[in-house]
DNA sequence: TAGATTGTTAATCGATTAACAATC
DNA sequence: TAGATTGTTAATCGATTAACAATC
């Protein structure tokens, strides 16, 4: 019988995964700034980050990239196959929604366009905000969302305002079409069945702090060994 | 023979059971807000985080949470065990450095306290910005960092400066003792051994962001079931 | 008591690592 | 060729889930 055809990195890659096929990207990135060598073995990502080589060679099989026995891979052609699993080489229009400081930080932030982002527009439902420029974008009322989703065939939302705020709106740019949210207000929205949400808790990174500090402290108390 | 005294919830926690437990809290914390009752079950937090009744036992076994059989958990026992094994019952003096429109947002955010943190000064290399308030500090000259770090004995140290400034901003506040490093600069810093860092690439979020985004794009493109 | 829920041991699952043949 | 490195199968490890006795 005919087996089935492979398709290779076709399945779905864990968040892990994409965690480190980021520090892979951004390793290959920095030698090929730095006019490093254009071939790199497993074992040299591997050594680099800590991680296993075997490992390594399972992520960038995952992503359909092959290596040359006794060469290693070529650094482009990893860095090509990341971009493409990721999804930088499409553009995406977003949108942000609120422009207080944090607001007003992403929206200055250059290296979106790297990854496939495209931010579009800028909104605020406080009048006096309304007007006002934040790197290259004037702030836009808020009701001017559905209309401006619609004309752009905007994908992304980025959430940067007040906790009280954030589902509401959360709903609005679900109805108005988005069917992606990064949310920055520190509580988790909820969302329908097949809209993709980020929440970027500040709680998790501090959280993660302070217990590690609370371990220093407690190890500096421990008598030396 | 006498058996080793168990010292329940005293071995380090991983990462993921850190991130858990603060669902937990987070879930908590809604429902005394809203007047819940005072015991919850484990099958209902799992019910409601989608995760496995088991499993949250197990995280409050860690931590050393007991439950009554027929009865579930006291809500109050389980935040005290959360914060006691957090520490964020425990305050930490920190500074920022960076006065930009992140460091801006970061003093901003009024949350910090109940976990623990206190931000106890806001600093900046650049002239223009020094002497201007945000909420509620001044901008210092990032020459008084030593002097500052050492009298309030401050051990974290949140980074809100460009790229290129980061890693010898780090060095910096490392030698000035501080133990504890929140990046937010979109590059990883190294530290020496003992000292906690934790990056907040930007391009993690948005990895995962892109991904699902092509993600959908090419179910949306298959034929439908 | 009966029965709901915990606490804990055993089983499962998936991810990582080890071993090693294939390869250029 | 010899040998370095990949690709892949098998083993290990750790985390999660299932099963069930203990408990109030």
């Amino acid at each position: 019988m005919a087996r089935p055809p492979k398709k290779e990195g076709k399945n779905v890659l864990n968040p892990v995964v994409l965690v480190r096929l980021m520090h892979y990207y951004h390793l290959l990135q920095d030698r090929a700034v730095n006019d490093g060598p254009e071939i790199i073995s497993s074992a040299e990502i591997a050594d680099t980050l800590g991680l296993d080589d075997t490992l390594v060679r399972k992520d960038l099989a995952a992503i359909g990239v092959r290596g040359r026995p006794r060469v290693g891979f070529e650094t482009p052609a990893v860095m090509t196959a990341i971009r493409d699993t990721m999804g930088f080489n499409d553009t995406y229009n977003a949108v942000i929604i609120g422009s207080g400081r944090l607001g007003g930080a992403i929206a200055a932030y250059g290296g979106f366009s790297k990854y496939g982002l495209r931010v579009v527009a800028l909104f605020d439902a406080e009048t006096s905000r309304i007007g006002t420029i934040h790197s290259g974008h004037f702030v836009q009322s808020i009701d001017n969302l559905e209309q401006l989703v619609a004309r752009h065939g905007v994908r992304l939302a980025v959430l940067t305002v007040p906790v009280e705020a954030a589902q509401s709106l959360a709903d609005r740019v679900v109805q108005a079409g988005i069917r992606a949210i990064w949310n920055f207000a520190p509580t988790s929205i909820n969302v329908p069945e097949g809209v993709v949400v980020r929440n970027e808790h500040i709680s998790v990174g501090l959280a993660a702090l302070a217990y590690n500090l609370k371990r220093q402290t407690i190890e500096n108390d421990a008598p030396a060994e």
